[in-house]
DNA sequence: ACGCTGGCTTAGGGATGACATAGCCAGCAA
DNA sequence: TTGCTGGCTATGTCATCCCTAAGCCAGCGT
């Protein structure tokens, strides 16, 4: 995309933007990568704090944050011939930052890496998983493709 | 998405994580914000510090920071009878967020926003635009649809 | 020549985020 | 009952982010 969405010279989207209520919620670093550990699968403080490369007290503030935010649930577990724990779920809130985060993953793929890591795989046909822009009418969008437009009612 | 990726007893993403690396380059609220705001169609300093409600010293640092990392790029232009000024304008590697901001966009309007704010619509058939996961095969994905793999070398 | 404007930089300070180290508590295992 | 383990909490300190207020400089307009 090399065009630009709009001049715009009558609005700031400075109060009513979802992109700025979004890092509202998830403002740091350490909160998208611990939601990252969530897809990948981690539940546990323990693997929060290692896999992230958290400190303790810095896992314990983000996580109970989100939890407070409804991006992740605190549920107790058990196996058995253990003591009961707590792990942590995404909730759909939570589940539904997955494009933002493979989004991301995708940047840093094509830009930032090497070509380390580990990648998203269509389960099945085993297909690299990205994110594509398309609008609510099912057509992928070209750059460019897009406007702006000040909108009056949430059209969910 | 409830289903987990992969159980992963054997890896840490910490180092080589696309993710990670994808968020040392945006790693701040306003990092994104202005970034936004590029999108948005600004160009001049003083548009984006106003728009983004930022200070001049931290606006001038993180655009700097943009050129720097290749995100931005700084050139020299005049309107006429008026002198010589600089804009910033977005090259492909800053292009290429497009999706990450969409998706936090999409995301901030289903959780977080009131139904205020701004959207994007594909021109020309005027839908509302937003982000898909898709495998490189071109299925759109459901949830839980995905697994994790160790990748040996960039598939780019 | 003088001031105004746009695009910054400098200086100083407060809030937030991160760390390391240490300790607490519950509950199984011995 | 003693110790170990997991999931935290407490304390103190350093780094980062952002702010306000002020100033600098180039170049146009008068």
């Amino acid at each position: 995309m090399t065009g630009r969405l709009d001049p715009r010279e009558s609005w700031s989207a400075i109060d009513r933007c979802s992109i700025g209520k979004a890092l509202d919620v998830v403002r740091n670093r350490s909160t998208f990568l611990l939601m990252r550990e969530a897809f990948y699968g981690t539940t546990r403080f323990e693997d929060f704090a290692a896999r992230v490369g958290l400190s303790d007290p810095v896992t314990a503030a983000r996580l109970r944050e989100l939890v407070d935010e409804g991006l992740l649930e605190r549920e107790d577990y058990r196996e058995p011939g253990k003591r009961t724990r707590q792990r942590y779920r995404l909730t759909e809130k939570g589940s539904d930052l997955l494009p933002t985060l493979v989004a991301l993953m995708q940047w840093g793929d094509r830009w930032e890496n090497d070509g380390g890591g580990v990648e998203l795989r269509h389960q099945g046909c085993g297909a690299k998983v990205g994110v594509e822009l398309r609008c609510a009418d099912g057509h992928a969008l070209e750059a460019g493709d897009m406007e702006l437009a000040g909108r009056r009612r949430a059209r969910s």
